[in-house]
DNA sequence: ATCAGCATGTAAGGCGTTACATGATTCA
DNA sequence: TGAATCATGTAACGCCTTACATGCTGAT
């Protein structure tokens, strides 16, 4: 079973809940997916065709119908793909922080700099987390739909953590302006 | 200004402390920064190649004294493009959870296969949380090293945010056995 | 003697981003 | 009528990972 492409099983779960375009698939992905997967259109439609070709998915509509969207149909081999890779016990998970890297190198300039530095981070941190909430509180209103459930796990996710961050900021601030722990 | 890459603000980082070897330049990324970014030999050594050619460091020893390590030393350029990077505050952070990304589509297979994969995330998190608070403690103690501090403030970043993680599993566990939010 | 770890690299491939190209449609 | 957005793609490049290749050194 090689390796699959990360992005590959971004677009068959999407299309395991429905029908959508390529389009359709970046939407999703900027909407629901982005905090903590990205997806951009120069991996996304070589990925549905690689996918056409190798039969997990296929199109839909268009068919001679000019101006329509082209829209991809998972395959039950595309499904069974999807499940096995979501029972495999890997998992990467990586987090890639330039702001704690600057910070890390943070004694080779005055601290107001590291200072600026966490400032910023606290406010795009800020940002995401009232967006992270919005979408909490329209998925608890929507209960009838059971996938639901999951989104609102992965959001309540981001909530936990970002709420996390903003607490470490205050507290590394003042250890940097007091210069003690 | 060309676009930085960012193994080269690592190294050009830590030569900004001592004077390395590539292969100890690995050994400080592993032990001290690979849980917010990480480094390989594959990528260490051809960019201290470009780094020399580009005068951002020079060789030292090796002269040729035979069977001594090639360290590095970060040149007044060098230093100052590390500088540079450090005020600019454009910063990449980028989180990509291949558990949360299972956890979204869970609904696909029965949801013990999420719980499974919620608790493999769990007991990463709590060995890897172990080693940070070691690592906190240890800096704690010797506070005569003024980089000790940002070393520690980094560290503390990650404690927070993992003991954040291990309360979300909990919860998230919760939800799922129950089936509602 | 042999095995782990020190030490330096190269090559191929994977995967992703950015920018570019193209054209239709919708709305002000 | 012009701008924004819909919609699909390609090309080039960037950066990193993995695996491989090589040889030394120190401990058991």
């Amino acid at each position: 079973m090689a390796r699959e492409k990360k992005i590959d099983m971004v677009i068959l779960g999407l299309l395991s809940h429905e029908d959508l375009s390529g389009y359709d698939i970046k939407k999703r992905i900027d909407s629901m997916i982005s905090f903590f997967w990205k997806g951009s259109f120069g991996n996304i439609y070589p990925a549905l065709k690689d996918m056409e070709e190798a039969d997990l998915v296929k199109k839909t509509g268009t068919s001679d119908n000019v101006r329509e969207k082209m829209t991809y149909r998972i395959s039950d081999k595309g499904l069974k793909i999807l499940k096995q890779w979501l029972q495999d016990e890997q998992a990467a998970n990586e987090l890639r922080y330039e702001t704690l890297l600057k910070l890390f190198f943070g004694g080779a300039l005055d601290k107001s700099v590291s200072i600026t530095n966490i400032e910023l981070f606290e406010q795009k941190i800020k940002g995401d987390l009232k967006l992270l909430k919005g979408y909490c509180e329209n998925l608890k209103e929507h209960t009838e739909n059971a996938d639901h459930l999951y989104y609102y796990l992965t959001a309540s996710f981001g909530v936990e953590t970002y709420e996390a961050y903003l607490k470490w900021c205050i507290k590394a601030k003042k250890i940097l302006k007091n210069g003690v722990i």
